[in-house]
DNA sequence: ACGTAGCGGAACAGAGCATTCCGTTCAAGA
DNA sequence: TCTTGAACGGAATGCTCTGTTCCGCTACGT
């Protein structure tokens, strides 16, 4: 056999390959488009049909593995920034960035009511959530965030960052939502308060709706 | 005839309320889901696909109609904050927290691109242009914009707020918009500043491009 | 040399939707 | 009262778009 070190050629190679070449194309075309064809993937992963439906059942077990995919993509950030033991704001206000950077949670938003959730993803939406509060309550207990602030509205200010869509490429975008999300952070200190928040935050249930497919 | 004050019954009249009670419907299907089906703005309207269709050639001039008057609505309201007189910073915040609540942004923005655009609208859009940079400039000059900023944000902060939408009911998105509205605002403030904004803002052909149908 | 995993892409079947069309209703004038 | 046609309701039409399947073909691994 040759050696396991450079396996650049064979169909198995390719084939092992191709598994990401299909995620990434996925992720770009469901990204800027939620509701494309799955023919659009295979064009953008430059491969046929059969190599999509090969690996995933259908498009909704496509969706889902994405979706799954940003889930623990977000988790992974959430879980390194509670480890940093640091300056309370600056783990806080890396946390945030580093979402936007992932863009995890914008493609977990863009994709989520377009298909049925597995219990899976709902473990991992629950334990998500509970590294929120954890984050958000160390940062507020530091004194650091306006106290009007509740941990809802994390996911409030994430879902308004990665709706931001101006830019022609996804590397621009990111900026762009860099720049949003600086904004938001400096309103989001205890010293920038100026006023009471108005209205409640986002419910639990509010959030959760979201995931319910069609009407 | 009968008295002009009070024309309750007659075919005119219905007629007439109903050009109201379709634009009325259009509006709040289309901001709900901006491909929704020309059928279901007539079921929200209680009337059938006739009524429709004897009022607009198709759907994308229902569409065109209901932009423009979106615009118009927009542009109200920034002539009106222009005209007052009093702080400045109040009356840039009302300017914003005015256009949250119309929702006015929020339906340009989202049929923006499901249709080709009339010159009326261009022209339109141009003038609320004029408009955005005449409130800036008057309200950085004041000093208490932070420096960094440039009139271009105050069309990514529109956006993204816009693009808040847990809410079940309208009333409920226009709530937590513009709990994300004062949020923004704290942090627009030219105290907030804590370092300078990363990244060139939207530029004029990033805006112009959302007008382009399709791709 | 041969069996077959992995694949490209055309063909299929069905859903969804803009638009049209036909029969009906009813206000207003004669 | 009778006639007329504007305004309408809603089913029928014809098309487009898309998920999924299927038929060969290629070339790796034995």
């Amino acid at each position: 056999m040759p050696a396991p070190a450079a396996p650049m050629s064979g169909r198995k190679a390719q084939a092992a390959r191709n598994d990401e070449v299909i995620l990434d194309a996925a992720r770009a075309v469901f990204v800027a488009d939620p509701g494309a064809p799955v023919s659009a993937v295979a064009e953008a992963a430059g491969v046929g049909m059969s190599a999509l439906y090969r690996r995933y059942p259908s498009k909704e077990d496509l969706m889902r593995r994405l979706c799954t995919l940003g889930l623990e993509a977000y988790i992974a950030i959430a879980e390194d920034c509670l480890a940093d033991d640091g300056d309370p704001w600056e783990a806080f206000a890396t946390f945030m960035r580093r979402q936007v950077e992932s863009g995890s949670h914008s493609l977990t938003l863009k994709l989520a009511g377009t298909f049925t959730p597995s219990p899976e993803l709902y473990e991992l939406a629950e334990y998500g959530g509970t590294l929120n509060v954890r984050l958000f309550d160390r940062t507020m207990a530091a004194g650091v965030l306006r106290p009007d602030l509740s941990v809802s509205d994390l996911g409030l200010v994430l879902e308004q960052v990665a709706a931001v869509d101006f830019g022609a490429t996804p590397e621009r975008n990111v900026t762009l939502r860099l720049r949003s999300m600086e904004l938001l952070l400096d309103g989001m200190r205890a010293e920038a308060a100026r006023g009471e928040l108005p209205g409640p935050t986002v419910t639990d249930e509010e959030f959760a709706a979201r995931w319910v497919p069609k009407s």
